[in-house]
Formats: structure tokens, C-alpha cells, sequence
DNA sequence: CGATGCATGTAAGCTGTTACATGATTGC
DNA sequence: GCAATCATGTAACAGCTTACATGCATCG
């Protein structure tokens, strides 16, 4: 059993939680997380589910409401790949790669003149600081008595927000207070 | 002027910082990082190189070391590029899409029994300490007096790494203390 | 003199994206 | 009736990875 893509477990996931469920409704999903890593492009979804029915982790059916939609189920196999997929994530490899663009640019802050710099971060809090909002509000509607781990997920996209807007709020403030 | 991927940003930040330097050496910059997001193998790295070589954002001038070692400059063209890339990164996709493999997975816990949950999770931190002293043990080696940019990333990828410790914890917490 | 490290590169493949193409349904 | 949304899919391309291939230098 070959070990499910990012993508391929997170929308296995998706259909497990709403099923049935369409490859459509799935990409709306992805759309309206509180991180917007995946575009969940249709080019990317409706191949993928095809894949994963191919494999016998999930059961298809077409329905006749004249839409052609093409609802999905996860199979057994299905459940048991994305457990598979949920244990193999606890590695050296998962935890440490979170890559953010932010601190990759920061490390070369040092092309810049000190305006500009100060611009730069000035225009990053500016944008945290309303993307905080958003995931702040993600998290207003989704309480834990609610569904715990769509709770979960939101409160770990809130804190690290929130621990990164205050990093480069530092950053600003040593830039500004130093020639 | 096209706009430069994130692994271009990254590798021309790397030569500006270090040149003349080689493809060799800017590979083991980045296996050298604290977060080993890219693996920077060779089949990325040096086409790259090359590239950005050919479209004169860089200039190379072999050696007569016996090595063949190709040593590489970043051009006037080439800070251009690269301050924009900086620039473009303010943005507000760039500010969002810090995709987190566990948050993925936390989103679907459900599908483990509770034993399961609190296993993985326990695994999770256990990783996590481990690897916080890792990136503190840089912190420490890249003191702000030294290099404030490289202080920068660094606390940065500490705060974040302290960030989702905490999380996972809370959650463990949550998750033994219900049933 | 053999292992390890320095140093460069290519070929094939995986995973995702953009852009396009198609058609039905619902709401104004 | 026409725009927006629902709904499915394909083709071409981008970007990075793994695995392979090559050869010299240094150290024990």
C-alpha cells in the first residue's frame, strides 16, 4: 500500500468527514480553510479522486438529479490509509517542515536599504495583522464544543498567526530603534 | 523580468551572501538550515544555477583548483532581482500559505481511537522537543550581534517551532482529560 | 590505496498549477 | 434570457525529487 500524497490524504479526509461527498465540494473545502496552502486546482482534485477510487479506498456513484454529480464513500481500505497517512506524519521530516516565504526573504533583509526594510515589514504586518482576523473569526466558528479537531486545526492556525506577526513586529521594532 | 521562484529567492540570497560561491556550497547552506524544507538536491540546484547564470542575474568564472569548482557572483541585475523577490513576497499569499503537515492530519484525528490519538500525539512531541533544541541550539550559535538577518530567521523559526510544542501539548491535554 | 568528501551534472518521475473546454441549473 | 454558480474534466507546463553518473582530492 503506497503512502497517500499531502493532497491525497487531506481530501480523503474531507470525504470521510462530509461523506457523500463530490470532488466539487472537496475543493470548496480546501478553499474555505483557514490556510490557503492548496489551490486544490480542479486539475489536481478530480485526477486525484479518480486515483483513489482506481485503488479501492473510496466507492463512487453517480446520482440522476441532472447535474451529473458523481457522489464518493470511503471505503474500509480508505479509512485504513488515512489512519496509514496520519501516523506516518509523526516524523522528523512533518514537524520540521514548515516553510514560511517570510523568513526566507528575512534572511536576505539585508539587500535592502534600512527604509526600505522597515517598509517591507511595516506592509507584512499590515497584511498579518488582517489575515489574524481572519483565522481568529475561522476559530469563532468553529468552537470545541462544536467538532474538537476542526477546532483544533483552526486554534494551531490562530496561535502560529499570532506568534509570527509578533515576530516581525520585533523585527520592526530593533530595525527602527537602530541605525 | 520574471519573478523568481522560492528556491531561486533563496539560492541567489545565498550566493549574495556568500560570494564567490559555489553550487556545492549553497546546497550545504540550505542542508544546513534550521527548518530542512528543501532538500536542495543536486538535480534543482544546479540546473538553477544555470539558469539564473543565463539570464545574467549571476556571472561564473571557473577555477584552476583541480576541482573544477565553478565559483558564482551575483550581478547588478541580479540584486535587482532579488530585492524584488523580497518585495513581491508582501503579499498576502505569502503571508498565509504556512502549510503545516500536522495541522493537515490534526484536522482528521477523528478517524483514530482515542489510545491512538494520544499515541500520536505523544510521538509528536517527543519529535518537537527534540527538534526545539535544535533550532534553539542555532539561535544560540547566530547571535543578533553577529548577523542580525540570520539572528532574524532563526528566532523566527524558534518562536514558531515553541508555537506548535504548545499546541500539540494542549491538545494532548484535552484529548486525556475527556473522553 | 581505499574510503570519504568535494564537485558537477543528467534523466526520469511525481505532484501540483494554469488555462482551457464543456454543459446543466438556478436566480434575477 | 442571461449571468452566476454548480459540476466535471483534459492538456501543457512548472518545479522539485530521487537516482544515477562521473571524476578529482585529501586523509588515514
Amino acid at each position: 500500500m503506497r503512502t497517500l500524497s499531502e493532497l491525497e490524504g487531506v481530501c480523503l479526509g474531507i470525504v470521510s468527514k462530509n461523506q457523500p461527498c463530490t470532488a466539487y465540494q472537496v475543493r470548496g473545502e480546501l478553499r474555505g480553510a483557514p490556510s490557503a496552502h492548496w489551490r486544490a486546482s480542479a486539475g489536481s482534485v478530480y485526477p486525484l479522486m479518480a486515483r483513489l477510487e482506481k485503488q479501492g479506498l473510496m466507492t463512487a456513484a453517480d446520482t440522476d438529479d441532472g447535474r451529473g454529480r458523481r457522489v464518493m464513500k470511503v471505503s474500509a481500505d480508505g479509512r485504513k490509509a488515512l489512519r496509514n497517512w496520519i501516523m506516518v506524519g509523526a516524523d522528523v521530516d512533518m514537524i520540521s517542515s514548515v516553510s514560511d516565504p517570510v523568513r526566507s526573504r528575512v534572511f536576505f533583509l539585508s539587500t535592502l536599504t534600512r527604509p526600505q526594510q522597515l517598509k517591507y515589514l511595516a506592509k507584512l504586518i499590515e497584511l498579518m495583522e488582517g489575515y489574524l482576523l481572519a483565522t481568529r473569526e475561522h476559530l469563532a466558528q468553529h468552537p470545541a464544543s462544536d467538532n474538537l479537531y476542526e477546532y483544533f486545526g483552526s486554534l494551531g492556525a490562530t496561535k502560529v498567526t499570532e506568534t509570527r506577526l509578533e515576530w516581525v513586529r520585533t523585527m520592526h521594532a530593533m530595525l527602527a530603534n537602530t541605525k
